[in-house]
DNA sequence: CCCTAATACTTGACTAGTAAAATATTAATC
DNA sequence: GATTAATATTTTACTAGTCAAGTATTAGGG
């Protein structure tokens, strides 16, 4: 049966996906952090003042709302994150990247860069740039 | 600060894969499997005899030892797949896909198939072979 | 043989996420 | 302005996975 190539790569990319987290997470780990926080990080750090609403970051991390309340409690204890409230609206709430997040975050660029550097040196840039067109479709 | 290809590409196929295998997940609901057990069942598939080793399969579907035991026990209760125990050395032992197990793995690939081509409808085959062809060299 | 080591698998304790119900706050309508 | 509805977040109960320790079985060296 020759299944069509839409199906490869959804099954491709569900494979090489979770192999290269499980990678970036070995090497973060290093920095106390995982991927996962990581992304939280990296979202904050290019938003204006590195502060974004919890719904837009849970947004954009694909975390569901009860998922973005466990992801940020336990790195708000680690003072990597703060809650700001909204003084006009308490239900809304923001969460800030702390100077302390910022440092670490800055740290675990560097380390993020060189692991995807690794992972991919099989692949000159240009594809990996063709990959990234083609990706910016599928959204 | 101007980030590398390769660090983009490790960001984007984290997010879009997980919204790949959500939207599997919730397509293949109506065989009352997910996308992890359809992922089993599909290596068993192409397997001689619909058979493979449980260590095999762990590998296939980079499950963890513990990981491929817990997801067989409730797919065995289900009758899609069967221990079979290795006369030679009971310490290993096979999986194989069952009857049933067949059935409902080829319904579901059609679904699987309809839902990876919806995903990927913006962009074309050629470009679909030209990042297979891509992450080939990245495994 | 038999004791040790290696191998395959399972169990237990834990982490990370989801969905649905509960809570808290603001908005809207009468 | 009080009550109802809507919105944002948290809590609860659950699912899915990991790692490390435990169990069972076979292999090897004295």
């Amino acid at each position: 049966m020759e299944l069509p190539a839409s199906f490869h790569l959804l099954t491709e990319m569900s494979s090489l996906s979770s192999a290269f987290i499980k990678q970036a997470d070995r090497k973060l780990s290093a920095h106390g952090i995982s991927f996962a926080e990581f992304m939280v990080m990296h979202y904050l750090h290019r938003a204006p003042e590195y502060t974004m609403s919890r719904t837009e970051l849970a947004d954009a991390v694909s975390l569901s709302p009860s998922g973005i309340t466990k992801k940020l409690n336990p790195m708000q204890k680690l003072h990597l994150v703060e809650k700001v409230v909204n003084a006009r609206d308490a239900r809304f709430s923001l969460v800030k990247l702390t100077a302390t997040g910022v440092e670490i975050y800055n740290d675990a660029l560097v380390t993020c860069i060189h692991c995807a550097n690794s992972l991919m040196e099989n692949v000159t840039g240009k594809q990996l740039n063709t990959v990234l067109d083609i990706f910016a479709k599928l959204k």
